[in-house]
DNA sequence: CAATCGTGGCC
DNA sequence: TGGCCAAGATT
């Protein structure tokens, strides 16, 4: 594809973009960008941390509910860990929130509350990778920084036809959409690709008659779109087992744990009960009680393993003293996907 | 570098 | 309905 071609390509592109870019609480629409309005850098930041691999309608409640509890960076950053991890319980991928909360304590303490403007500057900040230093500064800065997220590496792998499966073709998927990249208008550029793959050239079925890059794209051409980019097959998962024992308290506490930082679910509230694990190793309850087992187990997938949970209950006395974990006036909301499971099964039997 | 790390929606 | 998929970072 020449220079010329290229150009073409991105123009079509912010043509497209500026009549169909989708409207998000964290974008400044194309008309508001030329009318000289700029985007929030902290909620443009906030907002690529929470689409890491997941979908903007996850994500858009959140994102809202960040910015309202902690409208600044300086808010978030002097905002305790246990308010953080409690609004992000549901997201999933928790590393992110607690790196979030130590990126805004380094933008903080390292750069006077202001985000850098740099791709070196921003990737030296926890949580921030090659992507989402190159969404920053050039959504946020103006940079002209290539992104390359999934979307990005479907649309290059069609209009190119590359057929090298991932993750193989990173780099020379990356490479094309570094030369697409234009010196003007680069962030909304990022998010024209993005939103073309979202929409557009999506994964399964691809509306190529609507695309407006149909004419130059090689896949299309070749009949091969729907089936690009390729990808190396993915290993079966694992069925592990594990205990939840959900204690209640006669005042309406439950006893949690906070899990450890690193790991699954990690600085997470989680109930009681030990490892899981392929060969489930019996579990001892975390205090003694007239526990009871109930009928149906939790089931939940992860990334890469199946989990049954079996939930086990009791009432405790008020003066119960477990040898870990402490008694909290409960709100599930504030508990992870699969500790809520859990929780919705007991309540079944609790109540009775 | 391959593995780890959540969740909900979709067909 | 179960596998696939989503604006990846970290180790």
């Amino acid at each position: 594809m020449s220079v010329k071609d290229m150009i073409v390509e991105s123009d079509q592109l912010l043509d497209w973009y500026d009549r169909h870019a989708r409207v998000m609480p964290w974008r400044v629409s194309p008309a508001d960008r030329k009318a000289g309005v700029r985007p929030n850098p902290y909620h443009v930041w906030m907002s690529e941390v929470m689409l890491q691999q997941t979908t903007v309608a996850a994500v858009r409640d959140y994102h809202v509910k960040f910015t309202t509890l902690w409208p600044t960076v300086q808010d978030l950053a002097a905002a305790p860990d246990s308010d953080v991890m409690e609004a992000w319980a549901g997201l999933g991928y928790y590393a992110r929130a607690r790196n979030l909360l130590k990126c805004a304590r380094a933008v903080v303490a390292d750069h006077g509350g202001v985000f850098p403007q740099t791709l070196e500057g921003l990737l030296a900040l926890p949580g921030v990778g090659p992507y989402t230093a190159a969404a920053v500064a050039a959504i946020a800065y103006d940079v002209p920084a290539t992104v390359v997220d999934g979307n990005v590496e479907r649309v290059m792998s069609r209009l190119f036809n590359v057929e090298t499966p991932l993750p193989k073709a990173k780099p020379e998927l990356t490479v094309h959409a570094a030369r697409l990249t234009p010196d003007t208008r680069p962030g909304d550029y990022a998010q024209a690709v993005m939103d073309l793959g979202a929409t557009i050239c999506t994964p399964k079925s691809p509306a190529c008659v609507i695309c407006p890059l149909t004419a130059g794209c090689l896949a299309r051409a070749a009949g091969t779109a729907a089936t690009l980019p390729r990808k190396l097959p993915k290993k079966p998962q694992p069925l592990r087992r594990g205990t939840a024992y959900i204690a209640r308290r006669a005042d309406g506490a439950y006893l949690l744990e906070r899990r450890p930082d690193k790991g699954l679910l990690g600085g997470m509230l989680g109930w009681p009960g030990g490892e899981w694990a392929v060969d489930k190793p019996a579990a001892a309850p975390p205090l003694a009680a007239d526990w009871q087992v109930a009928p149906d187990p939790a089931l939940h997938t992860f990334t890469h393993f199946h989990l049954e949970l079996t939930v086990c209950y009791a009432h405790v006395g008020q003066g119960a003293n477990p040898e870990s974990g402490s008694f909290i006036a409960l709100d599930p909301n504030g508990l992870p996907t699969v500790m809520r499971k859990a929780f919705d099964i007991a309540l079944n039997y609790l109540d009775d």
